[in-house]
DNA sequence: CCCAGAACGTA
DNA sequence: CGTACGTTCTGGGG
């Protein structure tokens, strides 16, 4: 049976709605006696335990009991219905303590920011408030999880209403009362809970009981005549003294019993169907979070936007039950036994395997390999010959199930094995559900979707207290998360994944591994040129305003610009205000003044030279340096790059051209050959607005943007000047990022009148573009997400937000995501064509670096005929859009010979 | 030692 | 008041 079907049977009862319901005050008041008050305070002094605690709590309350509908019920004041009529009534009570003062309106905050209603009334008690919804949710089809620290809360529960009842401890556990507990602990139904307290009394709430009655004599009366009023009728029967107490004290009850009925009939501003959960606000829970100081509470509560929390149309996300599986025991085999288990596995059907690497010191230890019911450790000594059949299983085709796959590729690599037939990665997986979450190691996937926790070995302890599990039955929770995130994804995500992220991965790793070869001589004599220069500039900065100052402190230099030579302000940032480039050419013109422009200059020299340094330090023992390219780094598709970041390299400069050009082919190539698209983010803008005009201008082959200038100016191509084409050029560039006539008109330093112009008069020649970028924002704010051509989803949650900067925001990035995001997809898939070509031809060529439009390969000897071709029939066949897909190839002995 | 913010490089 | 990234530095907090 496979993991997934044995959790069936365990939720299969779960189809119904869930409705979970908190007493506000009740749970912060207990998570406040239980937290220490002065662990929790924020930087202006407010105290925090009881939000603290109480936001843990829901965490956990969430993550167990995935409600499909939540609401908090807080009582607005102390005063209700019932002290009206009963002033005594909870008058034990002391006074708050001033610690929890102000605590209450901060919870209510952040529960707004988490999209969590409130609810509270005027006259009624929470717990009203409370029975009532649940009586409603009953009836109306919801199973309801009632929470609350107060026991008159216990004639709520019923078939379909469970109370969860905090302990003594606090609320970091909460005990489950349904009907046959309130039975085994009672002995009665939880409607006659209430008759129970009405003849014994509550203190807490100040109720006095018939003297000599308690639980014990109450619970008997009550079974034996069925209710107070049954008890009442038959007072006179009662022996004893405590009949005596009855009678007399018989006011008491009755009174008890009329304050400790909850109302379940209170007017409400929603039912329980209108409590559907709610994407949080993240923006707007940072900033609570922030106020409140949460970090790592910040951390957890943002994880359930993605996981547990609704999706994007509303509907609760499927439930994976958190009831533990057994973990099967872990068993190590070697040689035939080994052998034997692997070719039992591959004739047992097409069920993929977990597999987990195990390193230390960067080899190979060990290798983890699970089945949904095995957990297989198998020790790795390089020189033993009988493994034979694990190393085919390996590196054939065999599907397995992996987290951080790329990584696990190269660790196997470095020793010496291959690594073929991967067939899902859970970090992959995630990424596409939720492309703007943070990348997250195993241990994190296994809490965050199966709700259990990975022991892990913490490094910086010498002696563990908790022992790290064995490799094979990581490999085993591997299997799980993939299940789970595999039930999760929709077709078009299925079909990224399999089509393109997972072919890629490693065409990815082989790229790291290669890396490219690096000139150190010119990189040493660009860092030495570059340092002469910087002490120069810096030399006479000084001079200019006589004394010295860290010129890379932009604290400094506002002290200087605006403080010491009474410049004029500039843009204001956090700090202060900006000495950005920008802000200095700025300034430059309305105060002249040398040590700008000394400034400006030495900036530059620094920068370059630092990534001259970072360059040199990345090179390895063979002159190469290897990036790490991040497949889960972006939210619109992209990959990125880092340590070193190769995506970045400065080429629009001559000294940037120098450092470029100390890439170089290694020595037993023929040349670099790099391949750009070109244009590629506006090919994809004329395809996806089918815009008659642009389709036309990229069909002409010609220069765009002067065909476009011509268009938009009404002049013939051959009269576009310059200005009119950087015009047209920053318009059509700045339009699939979401640019406003104002933006325009800054960048190009014209008035924005004319740029409003320039844009009316783009839109009137292409106004296919403009309702397309229209189009794409409205879409996403009905369905919650974008799409690439390719099926690749980004979701957003701010394009309703009543936050004008979040939701233009999101706007702008939203119209972004389908291009730049089909442009990423365009890419990789050319990189996969290309990589198959090279491996079906038996090419020595390779496949070296990836710069969002652009690869940069290491031809071998007499490939390079071929592999031109292989390069421009891959990228200009990658998709069939309305328009070509211009591929521009160039060679060189190094990257910048080899651009064009 | 960690963090946020500023600055700046690329597509 | 233009999208998407990664890196480096500073200066504040500890």
């Amino acid at each position: 049976m496979s993991v997934t079907a044995a959790r069936l049977a365990v939720v299969s009862d779960n189809e119904k709605p869930t409705l979970l319901i908190i007493d506000g005050h009740s749970l912060a008041f207990r998570a406040f006696y239980a937290l220490p008050v002065d662990s929790f305070m924020n930087r202006e002094g407010q105290h925090t335990n009881a939000i603290h605690g109480f936001i843990a709590m829901l965490i956990n309350l969430l993550k167990a009991e995935k409600p499909t509908h939540l609401a908090v019920a807080f009582d607005i004041s102390r005063f209700s219905f019932r002290t009206r009529e009963y002033p005594e009534y909870k008058g034990t009570r002391g006074e708050t303590p001033p610690e929890f003062i102000g605590q209450i309106p901060l919870l209510e905050e952040a529960l707004k920011a988490m999209g969590i209603p409130t609810i509270s009334k005027e006259d009624y008690e929470a717990d009203d408030i409370l029975a009532t919804l649940a009586h409603r949710g009953a009836a109306e089809g919801f199973h309801v999880f009632v929470v609350s620290g107060d026991r008159d809360a216990i004639q709520m529960i019923g078939d379909d209403v469970t109370l969860l009842y905090p302990n003594a401890r606090g609320v970091s556990e909460l005990k489950r009362y349904d009907r046959d507990t309130v039975f085994e602990r009672y002995g009665i139904e939880p409607h006659q809970y209430p008759d129970i307290a009405a003849l014994v009394g509550e203190t807490s709430d100040n109720l006095i009981g018939i003297d000599k009655v308690g639980e014990k004599t109450a619970v008997k009366w009550i079974v034996q005549y069925g209710s107070l009023d049954g008890v009442l009728e038959h007072a006179d029967e009662i022996k004893g003294v405590v009949g005596e107490k009855l009678r007399e004290q018989k006011d008491r009850a009755i009174r008890n019993r009329k304050l400790n009925h909850l109302l379940t009939d209170v007017d409400l501003p929603y039912g329980p169907g209108d409590l559907l959960r709610q994407p949080l606000d993240e923006a707007a829970v940072r900033e609570v979070f922030d106020k409140l100081q949460f970090k790592t509470l910040l951390e957890r509560v943002l994880k359930l936007n993605g996981d547990g929390g609704p999706t994007a149309d509303g509907a609760a996300l499927p439930v994976a039950a958190v009831l533990d599986d057994a973990i099967p025991p872990v068993r190590t085999m070697v040689d035939e036994e080994l052998a034997k288990w692997l070719d039992t596995q591959s004739k047992s059907g097409t069920a993929a395997l977990g597999l987990r690497v195990e390193t230390a010191q960067g080899r190979v230890t060990g290798l983890g390999i699970a089945s949904a019911v095995d957990s297989v450790y198998v020790p790795w000594e390089a020189e033993r010959p009988d493994y034979v059949a694990l190393e085919s299983w390996l590196a054939g085709g065999a599907p397995k199930y992996l987290q951080g796959s790329k990584q696990q590729l190269k660790a196997l690599r470095g020793s010496g094995l291959d690594l073929g037939g991967i067939a899902f990665d859970t970090s992959l997986a995630a990424w596409l559900l939720k492309p703007g979450g943070k990348a997250d190691d195993l241990a994190s996937q296994v809490y965050d979707h199966l709700g259990e926790t990975l022991p892990q070995a913490d490094p910086n302890q010498l002696v563990p207290d908790v022992e790290a599990v064995s490799v094979a039955t990581e490999a085993w929770y591997v299997l799980r998360v993939a299940e789970y995130l595999a039930g999760r994804l929709e077709t078009g995500a299925r079909r990224v994944l399999d089509e393109i992220e997972l072919p890629l991965v490693p065409v990815l790793g082989t790229m790291e591994l290669d890396g490219i070869a690096v000139n150190q001589q010119i990189l040493a004599r660009l860092s030495g040129e570059l340092g002469a220069v910087g002490s120069d500039l810096a030399a006479r900065a000084y001079a200019e305003i006589g004394r010295e100052v860290n010129l890379g402190s932009p604290k400094q230099l506002q002290q200087v610009l605006f403080e010491e030579l009474g410049m004029p302000k500039t843009r204001a940032n956090k700090t202060g205000f900006s000495t950005d480039a920008a802000s200095l050419t700025d300034l430059q013109e309305q105060a002249p003044h040398p040590f700008l422009d000394l400034l400006l200059k030495h900036r530059d020299a620094t920068k370059l030279k630092q990534i001259v340094e970072t360059l040199e330090k990345a090179v390895d023992s063979g002159g190469r340096v290897h990036t790490t390219y991040d497949q889960t780094g972006t939210s619109t598709g992209r990959i990125s790059s880092n340590d070193p970041n190769l995506q970045n390299l400065p080429v629009k400069t001559a000294v940037g051209r120098e450092i470029r050009s100390a890439f170089e082919k290694g020595p037993e190539f023929a040349t670099l050959l790099t391949a750009d698209y070109s244009q590629i983010e506006m090919r994809i803008m004329a395809h996806l607005s089918g815009d008659e005009g642009l389709i036309s201008a990229f069909n002409e082959g010609e220069d765009l943007h002067r065909f476009v200038g011509s268009s938009v100016f009404g002049v013939e191509p051959a009269d576009v000047t310059p200005l009119m084409r950087t015009k047209v050029k920053a318009m059509s560039y700045g339009l699939a990022y979401g640019l406003s006539a104002f933006g325009l008109s800054k960048q190009l330093r014209i008035e924005s009148s004319e740029a409003k112009k320039l844009m009316t008069a783009y839109f009137d020649r292409f106004g296919a573009v403009r309702d397309y970028l229209r189009n794409v924002v409205e879409q996403a704010r009905v369905d919650g997400y974008t799409e690439t051509i390719f099926g690749r989803r980004r979701p957003f949650g701010d394009l309703n937000s009543s936050n004008r900067v979040l939701r233009e925001n999101a706007e702008r990035a939203a119209l972004n995501a389908p291009i730049q995001g089909s442009a990423a997809d365009i890419l990789k898939i050319a990189m996969l064509g290309v990589a198959s070509d090279l491996r079906e031809h038996d090419l020595k060529s390779r496949l070296l670096l990836q710069v969002h439009d652009e690869l940069v390969f290491e031809v071998a000897g007499d490939e390079l005929e071929t592999l031109t071709a292989v390069v421009r029939d891959r990228m200009g066949g990658a998709a069939q859009l309305r328009v070509p897909l211009d591929v521009q190839v160039g060679t060189g002995p190094n990257w910048d010979a080899a651009a064009h």
